[in-house]
DNA sequence: GCCAACGTTGGC
DNA sequence: GCCAACGTTGGC
């Protein structure tokens, strides 16, 4: 992702810390692709931005307008084994988040325009499932919430990051983090086979995970779900696995 | 380790 | 703006 997960570690915006995290590369675009494309709901407060467009649906509005789509909630992705990327390991389990002050950590190194634009869209007190990638037994295994908006991810200006980016500048910062506090693991683990085997059943049906961008959107390491994604999701937690 | 999917780069 | 080459993600 970026892709994809990223990790990282620390809390919030008062320290910086470090690196981690994956994804990678940078890209060149010119930055301003700060689109989002999602709505969220209300705009972020700190820089707004535009929308394009990528994929995420949106729906017209009634009034006319069309809003676009509004998300509410997220899937974050993270390797929760080690993985080493320019000489960092890039392993951010849950269990490492847990561990961390305050169990918060920034998410940072994103280097994938559309999760970044992802990233800007959250806000303060959303939800998040946390997901196991590029791991043994990939799959959702808690939730995690929004506590700090999107603000310069620093490993951007760090040489020795692996997420390092030399065309940024802190003028004009290219990429961004937020804080993401854990808030309970699921209560059990639900594995992507499962999700996927619904995801195809309800291609059939019209079910809330046909358009699930995991299956879609392969490379996101940031992704938005709707209401229906996210309850259906959570609903699974009762259920016994398959 | 293989490989499919897909995003990015860069020539033209 | 098109598109081929290339690189990355991430499941298996």
């Amino acid at each position: 992702m970026p892709w994809p997960s990223r990790k990282r570690s620390q809390a919030s915006a008062e320290d910086k810390k470090k690196p981690e995290t994956k994804q990678a590369k940078h890209e060149s675009h010119e930055e301003e692709e700060e689109e989002e494309s999602m709505p969220s709901a209300a705009e972020s407060s700190k820089p707004a931005k535009k929308s394009s467009g990528w994929a995420v649906k949106k729906e017209a509005s009634s009034d006319g307008q069309g809003s676009k789509q509004v998300y509410g909630h997220w899937l974050l992705k993270s390797e929760p084994e080690s993985r080493f990327e320019k000489g960092a390991d890039v392993k951010f389990g849950i269990e490492d988040l847990k561990a961390e002050p305050n169990q918060t950590a920034c998410w940072d190194g994103i280097r994938n325009y559309q999760a970044r634009n992802f990233l800007r869209d959250m806000k303060l007190g959303q939800e998040a499932f946390f997901y196991h990638s590029n791991c043994k037994d990939p799959g959702i295994v808690g939730i995690v919430k929004i506590v700090k908006e999107f603000y310069p991810d620093h490993t951007q200006f760090d040489k020795k990051d692996p997420h390092y980016d030399s065309s940024s500048n802190k003028e004009k910062p290219k990429w961004s983090m937020v804080d993401v506090q854990f808030v309970r693991m699921t209560k059990r683990f639900i594995p992507l086979s499962e999700l996927k085997a619904h995801h195809l059943a309800h291609t059939e049906s019209g079910g809330p995970l046909k358009n699930m961008l995991l299956f879609s959107r392969h490379r996101l390491s940031i992704q938005p779900l709707t209401k229906e994604e996210f309850e259906f999701i959570l609903s699974l937690e009762e259920e016994k696995p398959r």
